[in-house]
DNA sequence: AGGTGTGAACACTTTCACAGCA
DNA sequence: TGCTGTGAAAGTGTTCACACCT
């Protein structure tokens, strides 16, 4: 039972907890593989094969219980902890992750702040000060955080990953337009907000030769 | 001629595009498929399938000329002309698109702002005034609009996502994290950080079950 | 030789369909 | 009856291998 799993089952579960996290009407006890890829712009095929990749959740006759589904949603995707970010990156970008309220209320908490522009250096962001970005492999350690999030400029952030992963990080979201080389056991999702607008202009300049259905990405 | 794209060839030309726009030694005259697959982080056969799929711009024995091939992406992708962006949402996401500069540079320009927050109804943002949502289908039809960019909390997207696709634009970047239900013939691209923090702690919670690379094999 | 273009093989993902259990 | 769990079938995307051109 370690199959592995592909990136696409990993996003349709995030999707299927956020959905029984915000469910509308009231409190259902169960669900159906149906309701949830009604919601989820699946088919109730894909649900349950997403779920059993990971264990027999549901009743048969019944569906899945609300509750415990949730849970182990939770479970499977590691969220039963808190993460510690490391934000690099202090510009606009790392402004708005800063206070975008969604990351901290779902269990993804900024412990430190670096940036290059010594002008930014020593300022105040909330209750954190942002530090050189020249400290970050000696910091890093102490802050035992697990993640860092790269918002900076395309040019330094090969570079910049470089350190963070000196730093004992092992897994990075990368906004930066480019392709990070790093070692396999790094794991690197990118958001490369260029790259979505692109793939948006071809879809209207090519109106007929869209593959997927709509309501769905990909990827980032 | 006219095969259904996959949503990730059209990332790859995109990715393809800003490799030779950026080519770091000097100026090439030809590039190998295995030179781009090389920078591109896949294969060779993967490179020129995803260009066969539009024509032969290559040169047996030779490769692809640099210029020629550019001018075949952007093409290809719809970037000879520019793109009128419809900004919804001024909060910070708003303000970070806003200012990032790499989104005129390559086309997409930025011809209005709207928000709900009477508070910054009215404001200036660069030489445009944020206008009132309340407008937007109004209005939208006399900015010959192209697309929006929907960055407004996620109870409200929905109905604002219609509001825009009333007002006759066609193409959406959403950053709310919902799933926009609108007709087949508007193409959606989401972007969603909380799923991208969910899938990293997916990796880090698993590390055996990485299934494909998403970075690349080692180095550095 | 060097490198493209492409059918065929392969791998992976999604959908189907149904046995089995509450 | 209703809905899960899952092998098997269908569908998509990627890699191989080689004919072909310069």
């Amino acid at each position: 039972m370690s199959r592995k799993i592909s990136d696409s089952t990993v996003r349709r579960l995030s999707r299927y907890l956020r959905i029984l996290e915000s469910w509308p009407d009231g409190d259902r006890d169960t669900v159906s593989s149906g309701q949830l890829a009604e919601r989820a712009g699946t088919t109730a095929a894909q649900v349950r094969k997403d779920l059993s990749l990971f264990g027999s959740f549901g009743k048969r006759g019944t569906g899945y219980g609300t509750v415990d589904l949730t849970r182990h949603l939770r479970e499977i995707l590691g969220l039963e902890r808190t993460w510690r970010l490391a934000l690099v990156g202090a510009g606009r970008i790392g402004a708005a992750l800063f206070e975008y309220g969604a990351l901290r209320r779902r269990g993804f908490h900024i412990v430190a702040v670096f940036d290059q522009d010594p002008a930014k250096v020593g300022r105040a962001w909330g209750p954190l000060v942002v530090r050189d970005v020249g400290t970050l492999a000696g910091v890093l350690p102490g802050l035992s955080a697990d993640m860092a999030v790269l918002a900076v400029p395309a040019p330094v952030a090969q570079e910049l990953a470089e350190l963070v992963v000196a730093g004992g990080i092992r897994g990075i979201l990368n906004f930066a337009p480019v392709r990070l080389r790093l070692p396999e056991e790094v794991s690197v999702h990118n958001v490369n907000l260029v790259a979505e607008l692109e793939s948006l202009a071809f879809d209207l300049t090519h109106p007929d030769r869209l593959a997927g259905e709509n309501g769905q990405p990909v990827r980032a």
